[in-house]
DNA sequence: CTCATTACAACGTCAGACGTAGTAAAAATT
DNA sequence: AATTTTTACTACGTCTGACGTTGTAATGAG
């Protein structure tokens, strides 16, 4: 619907944030949350799936998900991915951070020259 | 005051939208900018020098700003940045930016799983 | 039988944030 | 008068992470 799309230099920092949220839901993999990301955005933002698998290790690698090998019926082999009690934990701190930048980057722009 | 830090990972998004910021209020330096930047966000980040001065040349050969020396009685040659009207459009544009993020990042955590 | 869709993996590239160090001039401190 | 601190940058290198491209493998649709 907008026509604003948002860069990649501003989701950065909202990259892990958003798969976190989408795991506390429930297991997911990478196909099924990319089409979530692009479906909830509306098409502003669509994350690329290089973008998304890399992440996938680097969260696991700090051990904030855990993944396993899903066999579907009928289909190929998915890489299912959990949500740790620290990933949870690291949602709760990005979900403040969100809230501490909000609040900086609004101060920056609103200030009518103090 | 505030005990979160902000990930540069975060600000990377923000530091040219900052940066315009504070020159729509006038002309600066990079030296300037850094205390300002430090000041406004109580000390929750603080713009790298290197980072500034980098994004001041990306800026520039953008066309968002123009530079020009600024010889201060008293005090060390100062090179000055000026926001061009096209810095100006650019600005404009980077907070219509930050209010679709802001929508798109809220929807994502506030959704109870629809 | 081919093509699209699903579901990844393995490269490589590139921007940009940051660490470290160095330079240079003025102001403050000793 | 000599040293340190603050101001005001510049240069260089590293590293993370987003993204482009390509390839692969399986299923289902036409």
């Amino acid at each position: 619907m907008g026509d604003i799309t948002i860069s990649s230099d501003v989701m950065r920092g909202y990259i892990d944030l958003i798969i976190l949220r989408v795991l506390c839901d429930g297991d997911s993999y990478g196909y099924a949350i990319s089409k979530t990301v692009t479906d909830l955005s509306d098409g502003r933002y669509i994350m690329k799936e290089t973008t998304l698998y890399s992440a996938f290790s680097r969260l696991e690698k700090l051990g904030y998900v855990r993944s396993y090998p899903g066999s579907v019926s009928g289909g190929r082999e998915r890489t299912y991915y959990a949500l740790t009690p620290e990933g949870s934990q690291h949602y709760l701190y990005k979900c403040d951070e969100w809230g501490a930048t909000q609040d900086l980057i609004s101060k920056f722009i609103k200030r009518e020259d103090d």
